[in-house]
DNA sequence: ACATGTGAACTGCTTCACAGCG
DNA sequence: CGCTGTGAAGCAGTTCACATGT
């Protein structure tokens, strides 16, 4: 869905009113019968003959994904990844906005870090009601990886974007996507390694 | 095998010279009979009754993964994405040296950065073949990414890593793992949305 | 007794094919 | 006539279950 949103915006840029289910399989590297299947299963979004409307679809993706509201984004560990993840302009543009930046480095805390001060972790719980974070990103080094996770969950937010390279122990209530950047690298070495 | 091995580092760190499949899925978010139909697809590493032998699966893991040797490593974009993954641990520890770092803004060619120069882009196709860069890291706004993998392609590279929220079209001798971090935060913002 | 290696059963996803509708 | 929506067929990957080996 995510991936379709981005092509039939992509698409609509370009004028496009109207897409077929063949079209954006090309723009999105998908089958055309995977657009159609997907797309149906949250409701019956084209015309029969034409094509899907670039614009009411697009409506619909945001809306399925809950694009319509603004989901406040909380930042532990106030690296690099952390900085790139701040200024990368597909955030913002999706209703992802950075409310808070923590970490534990005394050395950084109460300094100033994209516009954001950074604050103590140790404050992460007495903060959390009062501001409401939605979604906590993980950018800590592996071994505190799940020491953190623990107490970032013990405030209360359900949803973590990991860094870390290492699969995160946490409730089933709570949901977590693991972006593991050394699997990414060591994927295209194995590709190497084993081409003729 | 990507994350079996870093499991299995992990293990061996605490000082584990066995381990069975059992207590591997547990630490790696997998289950038992996944890994040894994963493992036995490579060769029979274990020893009935005992489980694998941590460190000779670690070195097997890493010869199949291609690990064992150093791998050359292209950035393409001094922004902060390609900042970030300059310093991330996992990557110079696994043998993924960062050889050479390119962008076409003319403010930054020149200065250094992580202590490379940074180089033009439009230098990039002279220098691949002195150079021998394996594999090359996308860090480039999603609008120009097409293009400048298609440069990249041009100058002999097989291999990238691609942080543009875009899917690449390129030949299919050329592997591509792209990392599409607005995807990731969007499927948190679907997981929130339809929570009850 | 314990834990691997493996073929068979199962599950979910992708692709196919076409009826149905504009 | 073109393209969607969809049930059915096909396929890949996961899980199960147990025979095999230490």
């Amino acid at each position: 869905m995510s991936l379709y949103l981005q092509c039939l915006e992509d698409a609509r840029q370009r004028g496009s009113t109207t897409i077929s289910s063949e079209a954006l399989a090309r723009l999105g590297g998908a089958t055309s019968a995977q657009i159609r299947h997907d797309l149906a299963i949250f409701g019956s979004f084209g015309r029969r003959g034409l094509g899907y409307p670039v614009p009411e679809l697009v409506a619909h993706l945001r809306e399925i994904l809950g694009l319509n509201r603004d989901w406040r984004l909380v930042v532990i560990g106030a690296g690099r990844i952390g900085s790139a993840l701040a200024q990368f302009p597909g955030f913002a543009d999706r209703g992802f906005t950075i409310v808070g930046v923590y970490d534990n480095d005394p050395r950084k805390i109460g300094h100033r870090w994209d516009g954001h001060p950074i604050r103590d972790i140790a404050t992460l719980a007495a903060d959390a009601p009062r501001e409401q974070y939605d979604i906590a990103v993980l950018a800590v080094p592996v071994d505190r990886a799940q020491a953190i996770a623990d107490l970032v969950v013990a405030t209360g937010i359900t949803a973590i974007l990991n860094f870390a390279p290492v699969p995160l122990r946490l409730p089933a209530s709570v949901t977590v996507k693991t972006v593991n950047m050394t699997m990414e690298l060591e994927l295209l070495s194995y590709a190497l390694a084993h081409r003729r």
